[in-house]
This record gives structure tokens, C-alpha cells and sequence, in this order.
DNA sequence: TTCCTTTCTTAACATACATCAATCGCAACA
DNA sequence: TGTTGCGATTGATGTATGTTAAGAAAGGAA
């Protein structure tokens, strides 16, 4: 169950036997099946999540019932509405199941005390958050840069797995176009 | 001069007497005049800096040559190609001073050494690093829900000193769209 | 001031994407 | 087996933004 999580942080800072055990003792496991919330919005967010297996999305539902895709997860990644999360705040985003997945949740709470008892994760976690700024950081500037086409070509190129996995509207909506765009825009790919 | 910065800080961590002396003992001041460029594609970026007094841009050129604004800076922001800067890659942004300013820069090394001595700054620097985050992530929900005189709005509500103090042109890049476009978008405002 | 450069605005036309509506393909299942 | 429902596709049309080009306005330098 902790092997996958124990080697992601492994990659990124080294911990004794005693730690890894501390570490995993404050991990809540959370199994959720697909069409499942696992965030909506209003809920107070105390946990983050390490996806073990599963795939889930990040939405938000704007005042015409529209949704944009912020953001996937499957194995090995974080997720969680992190601006509510860090901020304190209720959260804004839906967070569904798209398979039946298995988590892995920290609390807040678990994570301060973790910072305080072994500093390390400090430092986990900012270059955890490090990666996800930069990350955000080329998806804006892929869409100031791109058009459709390309950025769905991006798409596929970057998250290959995940494409075989989601809807292709669920796809459409995470690069902020229509399904029908979309549709058009892989015929046109098909041709070439 | 080390007024502003020690402020900024103390919003955040708290520090005795010593620890701020050896804090700012690592800052490096830097004066920079318009049109100069602090970072260039291709350099080494082993500093981040925090604006004293000024504005500068950091934007990204694409094979077209045409630039595409990633953040704006002004006083009491910090400004680094950050990526480069994280990931100890070549800069891929120009940096570029919109105004006489003055900064304040702290060099990769310094901060490691910083970390071990004061660890308050590992959270001072996370806290940063997420605000930037939930704030890029804002900005990509913005640009997947709203239309362009949509963001213009919310620009101008979130930087309402920025918009006084840079071209047109440079917040029409930062939106996506062409000064045109912007500026058929500010003709309709003004007929509202 | 006057000149010159930069920035902003306007207009005509082109293009990408959205919208709306119909249809198709396919899997779930009674 | 046929029916149902969801997602994908297609076509016709509308709208926002891009493109190109010209001129107006603003700001800096001599």
C-alpha cells in the first residue's frame, strides 16, 4: 500500500526507517468509485491526496453551469483543492472520480505537526509545489502561445495515458474549447 | 533599504534580531534602469529578486517573435525566471525593466545555506511559492471561463496601479489578445 | 516649440472557434 | 433482440478576435 508514495518521496528526499514509518502512519487511506465526489464545492478541505491508483478531475463550475478542467490525476499525483486547502477557505472545486480509485490523504493538521517533527518535508513539499507552479506556469503560456490544435497535440504528447482514459469532452473542456471543436480538430489530425 | 523586504517577511515568519542581520547580510542590491535587461534567454539564473521600487516585465518569445507577458512585478513582488531558477536550467524568459528599479537579489547558494540556518525561511519561501501558485491557477480559470473583456476587468480590479503605470499593449500581450482587440474592448467600457 | 518615435485607434476583411441542431455509433441492459 | 442513453461527429451559421494598413495622439528629444 505505501510503497508507491514511500519511493515518490524517496525521489525527492531521504528518510530513515523511523521516519518512513512516521510518515505513513499519519496517511489515511480512502478508496472512492467512479461518479464519486471526493471534494465539493463548500466543504471544508483539511486533506490533500496522493492518488495510488484511479483517476480522478479538478473542476470548476462557473454561474452558467460551465466546467473547466483545471486539472487530472492519476497514479502517482497530488491532488486536491489546494487553494482552499492552503488558505483555509471552503472549497471551490468539484473533485470526481472518473475510475474507482485508491487514496492516499494527509490532514492538515497531520501535515503541520509532520513539518515540525521532520523538517525535511518542508522541503518536499515546496519543491512538490515547485513543479506544479512551473507546471501551471507552461499551461498559461501554452495558451497564450498555441492554438487549439496545438495544445491538444501538447496534450496527448504530455499526458499519453491519460488521453486513452477521459471523454474527449472532458478533454475539450480542460483546453477551454468545445467538444465539437475538439471533434473537428482530431479530423483534421486524422487527414495528416 | 532593507526596510520593505523585512516587512514583507515579518507578514509571513517571525525573526529575531540576529536572523534578520543574517538575512538581509545575504541580500544583494541591484539598481536597474529602464529598458535593461535583468535576465536574458540562455543565462544562468541563480537569483531571485524582490522589488524594491520599480516595474519590470518577465515574457517569453516564441519562434514568431512575438512576446507573450508572464508576470508584471512591481514594488513588494518577486520576479526570477523560476524555473530556470529551481530547475537550475538555462533562463528561457527575458526580464526586462519597465521602469528605473531597484532590487534586491538573493542567490541560489545563499538561500541553501539559509534554509539549513534559519529553516523558517523553507516555510517562509513555501507560503510563496503557494500564493504564486493559487494565483497562476487563478489566472488559467480565468482565461478558460471568461472572454477577453472579462479579464481586462479583472486586470485592471487586480492591478489597478499596473494598468497606470505600463502600456496598453503589454496588458493586452499578458491577456492573449492583440492591442486591437484590447483596445476595441476599452472603446466599448467607455461607451458603458 | 517642432520634429520624430512610439503607442493607440479605426476600418475592412479573414479566420478560428462557438452555437445550435441533427445524426451516428456504440455499449448497457430490459 | 430491440431500446435507451451517452458521447462523438457533422453541417450551417454567428461572433470574437486576428490581420493588415492607415492615420491620430501622445510623449520625448533637440
Amino acid at each position: 500500500m505505501y510503497t508507491k508514495i514511500l519511493e515518490h518521496v524517496s525521489r525527492y528526499i531521504e528518510l530513515s526507517h523511523e521516519e518512513k514509518v512516521e510518515f505513513t502512519g499519519i496517511l489515511i487511506e480512502k478508496k472512492i468509485s467512479k461518479k464519486q465526489f471526493l471534494i465539493q464545492p463548500g466543504d471544508k478541505v483539511v486533506e490533500e491526496f496522493y492518488v495510488v491508483k484511479g483517476c480522478l478531475k479538478a473542476y470548476y463550475l462557473d454561474e452558467m453551469s460551465n466546467k473547466h478542467i483545471l486539472q487530472f490525476a492519476i497514479e502517482d499525483w497530488w491532488i486536491s483543492d489546494f487553494e482552499a486547502f492552503f488558505n483555509d477557505l471552503p472549497a471551490q472545486l468539484h473533485i470526481e472520480c472518473l475510475e474507482d480509485s485508491v487514496l492516499l490523504g494527509i490532514h492538515k493538521d497531520s501535515l503541520d505537526t509532520l513539518y515540525e517533527r521532520i523538517p525535511q518535508f518542508e522541503r518536499f513539499f515546496r519543491i512538490k509545489t515547485t513543479n506544479a507552479f512551473v507546471s501551471l506556469r507552461s499551461r498559461i503560456l501554452s495558451s497564450l502561445q498555441n492554438n487549439s490544435k496545438k495544445r491538444y497535440i501538447e496534450f496527448c504528447e504530455a499526458y499519453p495515458n491519460i488521453e486513452q482514459r477521459v471523454a474527449n469532452y472532458h478533454i475539450a473542456n480542460y483546453l477551454g474549447i468545445k467538444p465539437e471543436s475538439l471533434s473537428r480538430i482530431r479530423k483534421e489530425l486524422l487527414r495528416t
